[in-house]
RNA sequence: GACGCCGUGGCUGAAAGGUGAAGCAGUGGGCUGCAAACCCACGGAUGCAUGUUCGAGUCAUGCCGGCGUCUCCA
C-alpha cells in the first residue's frame, strides 16, 4: 500500500509519485498578515505540517515553503486605521503568526518568503506573461487575459462562462473581460509602491505565489496546498500565471483543507464568530486543540466548540497517563529520578502491527482520524499489559520491552501527528525519605498559595509544587498506615480541589496535575513509593 | 443560477461493496479502606425512497435536510 492523495485538480485519489525521486516539494499559501490568526488558520497550518511530517517519516526529503502576504489592500487599510506604517503592521503580525505556531508546536517552514522581498521576480514573471500575449497593460495596471488561457477554470471545475454568470465583480471598463485579474496595480498616493516597467505600483495578490513557488521549488513541483476558499480565484489564477508563463505543469497535487465552523457556520472575521489561536490556547492545552483539529478528515468541515476541546483533553490525558505509567516502571522502588526520561527513538523499535495500521490510515489521504484511533488502540493494549502484569511488571523484565516499545511507538507516531507526548517525567520518591517536618495543615496552606498565585518564577513554582505535593502524599500515607481514613481523605480532597488527581496502587501513590484547564497547574507528576 | 460537500449510536467522528473503528458520556463487574486511574463486559446508529448486487453506510437515481464556493478569505 502506498500513499494516495486527493487532488482538487482531478477530484480523485491519486497515487503519490514525487516529481524528483525521494524528494517532496510543497508550497502552502500562508497568511495575509493584517490581524491575529484564528482556529481556521491553525487547522490549515497543522494539517499541512502533518502532511510534511508524514512525508519525512516516510523517508522523503521535504522542501516546504509557506509564504507571508505582506502587502495588500487589507494591510494598507488596517495600517491606515491604526495610523502606523503598513510594513510595521505586517511585521507585527508576522511575529504574531510565528509565536502562535511556536505555541502550537508547529514547525517553521524551510523557507518562509515574503511577497515584498520578491518584487523583481514578480516583475519578470509579469513581463513574460506580457510577452506571451497573456496579459495587457492599461494605465499602469497589468491584467491577466483569462480568455487567452484555454485551461482557465480547470482547478475550480468551472468554465469562464459559468464564472461570469455567477460573478459579483464590479465592472471595470478597462478590463477586456470581467474575470481578468490584476497582476500589477498602479499605486495611489500614499500607498506602498515599487518601480516597474509600467510605472510605480504594487503586485496583485496572486502573482506572488507563482513567483515565489517557482523560485524556491522549480517550475513544476509536487504539492500546493491551502484552504478550500483559495481554490477560486487564487489558485486558479496561480495556475494561469505559472503554466501560462512556463508552458509546463505547475503543482502536481492540489490539497485543500476544509473550514473550521462554529455552530455549523464558517469561522470568519465577517461573521464575528472567530476564536483566535491565542484565545484558544489561553483556555486549552495546544495538544488538546490539535487533537480536535486532527480528529476528522482534513477536507471536511470541523466544528469548533469548547466542549469538544475539553473532550479531547480527556482523551489526551489517557494517552499521557499510559506513557507516564510506562515511564514509572523503570523507576522501580528506589527513590531516584528516572534517568533522563525516554528519548523517542532511543529504544529498540521492533516492527509493531500498530505502526502498519497507522501507515495504512495515513496512506489513505492522510486519514488522521483513523491514525489517532490506532494510538488509542496501542494505549488500551498497553494498559491491559500493565494491569494484567500489575505491579509485577515493574520487576518482570519480560514485560518491560513490550511496554517500552509501545511507549516509544506512541511518541513516534505522535510526532508525525504533531502531538507532543513527551510529558513531564514523573518525580519519584520513597516514603521513608520524606521527612515530615510540619503538620499537614501547613503544607496544605502552602499548596493553596502556590496553586493560586504561584512563586517567583514558573520553574520555582513547579519545583515548590512538586515538593509540597510530595510532602502531602507522605502525610497521607502516614495517615493511611494508621488507618486514619478521615485524615487521609481530607488530604486527598484538598489535593483534588487544587487540581490534582490521586491514584493509589499496591506499591505507590501517584499525584498528577490535571491539565484540562490551562490556567492552572504546571504539568507535574509526583509518585510516592511506599516501601 | 453554476459548481461542490455533508447527513452514521446520547455527543464527536472512522469505515478496501463482505461481522458498523476510536474518543467522550452511560450501565454492570473486577481492582481499592473508600476513591481515582485502568481492565473486562454491556447497551445502543447508517436522513427518506427506489434500484444495481449473492451482499450497500459505501455504487446509481430521486427526494428531504444542512453547508460551502462563485467577492478579500485558511
Amino acid at each position: 500500500m502506498s500513499l494516495r492523495i486527493y487532488s482538487t485538480l482531478t477530484q480523485a485519489l491519486e497515487p503519490f509519485e514525487p516529481f524528483v525521486s525521494g524528494q517532496v516539494r510543497m508550497y502552502t499559501c500562508g497568511v495575509t498578515v493584517y490581524d491575529l490568526c484564528h482556529i481556521g488558520h491553525a487547522r490549515s497550518a497543522l494539517v499541512f505540517e502533518v502532511v510534511r511530517r508524514y512525508f519525512e517519516s516516510s523517508g522523503y526529503r521535504v522542501t516546504f515553503v509557506r509564504n507571508f502576504t505582506d502587502v495588500d489592500d487589507k494591510i494598507i487599510n488596517r495600517a491606515r486605521q491604526l495610523g502606523i506604517p503598513w510594513d510595521a503592521l505586517a511585521f507585527r503580525y508576522i511575529q504574531a503568526f510565528r509565536q502562535d505556531m511556536a505555541a502550537l508546536g508547529i514547525g517553521q517552514a524551510d523557507i518562509e518568503p515574503k511577497a515584498t522581498d520578491h518584487i523583481p521576480e514578480m516583475i519578470r514573471l509579469i513581463s513574460t506573461l506580457l510577452e506571451r500575449g497573456l496579459a495587457y497593460a492599461v494605465d499602469g495596471d497589468v491584467y491577466y487575459a483569462v480568455r487567452r488561457f484555454p485551461e482557465y477554470g480547470k482547478l475550480s471545475h468551472r468554465s469562464v462562462d459559468d464564472l461570469r454568470a455567477g460573478a459579483r465583480i464590479e465592472v471595470d471598463e478597462r478590463k477586456r473581460d470581467p474575470l481578468d485579474f490584476a497582476l500589477w496595480k498602479a499605486s495611489k498616493p500614499g500607498e506602498p509602491s515599487w518601480d516597474s516597467p509600467w510605472g510605480l505600483g504594487r503586485p496583485g495578490w496572486h502573482i506572488e505565489c507563482s513567483a515565489m513557488s517557482s523560485k524556491y521549488l522549480g517550475e513544476t513541483f509536487d504539492i500546493h496546498a491551502g484552504g478550500e476558499d483559495l481554490i477560486f480565484p487564487h489558485h486558479e489564477n496561480e495556475i494561469a500565471q505559472s503554466e501560462g508563463a512556463t508552458g509546463k505543469p505547475f503543482a502536481r497535487y492540489w490539497l485543500h483543507n476544509g473550514f473550521v465552523t462554529v455552530n455549523g457556520e464558517k469561522m470568519a472575521k465577517s461573521l464575528g464568530n472567530f476564536v483566535t489561536i491565542r484565545d484558544a490556547l489561553d483556555r486549552f492545552s495546544p495538544e488538546a486543540l490539535k487533537l480536535l483539529l486532527l480528529s476528522t478528515n482534513y477536507r471536511g468541515p470541523l466544528d469548533y466548540a469548547e466542549s469538544a476541546v475539553l473532550e479531547k483533553a480527556k482523551a489526551l490525558a489517557g494517552l499521557q497517563d499510559f506513557l507516564r505509567a510506562v515511564d514509572r516502571l523503570g523507576a522501580g522502588t528506589a527513590p531516584r529520578q528516572p534517568e533522563g526520561g525516554l528519548a523517542p527513538g532511543a529504544l529498540p523499535e521492533g516492527p509493531h502491527p500498530a505502526e502498519a495500521a497507522f501507515r495504512r490510515a495515513m496512506d489513505d489521504d492522510f486519514n488522521t482520524a483513523r491514525a489517532l484511533a490506532v494510538l488509542f488502540d496501542v494505549v488500551r493494549e498497553g494498559n491491559r499489559l500493565l494491569s494484567e502484569a500489575g505491579e509485577a511488571a515493574a520487576r518482570d523484565p519480560g514485560e518491560l520491552p513490550a511496554l517500552r516499545a509501545a511507549a516509544a511507538l506512541l511518541r513516534r507516531l505522535g510526532w508525525v501527528l504533531c502531538l507532543d507526548l513527551r510529558g513531564g517525567g514523573p518525580v519519584v520518591s520513597a516514603f521513608a525519605t520524606v521527612r515530615l517536618q510540619r503538620p499537614a495543615a501547613e503544607a496544605l496552606q502552602e499548596l493553596s498559595v502556590l496553586v493560586q498565585c504561584g512563586a517567583s518564577s514558573p520553574a520555582d513554582r513547579e519545583r515548590q509544587l512538586t515538593w509540597v505535593v510530595q510532602e502531602l502524599l507522605a502525610h497521607r500515607e502516614a495517615a493511611r498506615r494508621a488507618k486514619a481514613w478521615a485524615a487521609a481523605d481530607a488530604i486527598r480532597q484538598a489535593l483534588t480541589a487544587q487540581g490534582f488527581r490521586l491514584e493509589d496502587t499496591k506499591t505507590a501513590t501517584h499525584a498528577v496535575s490535571q491539565s484540562t484547564d490551562i490556567h492552572r497547574l504546571p504539568a507535574i507528576a509526583v509518585t510516592l513509593v511506599k516501601e
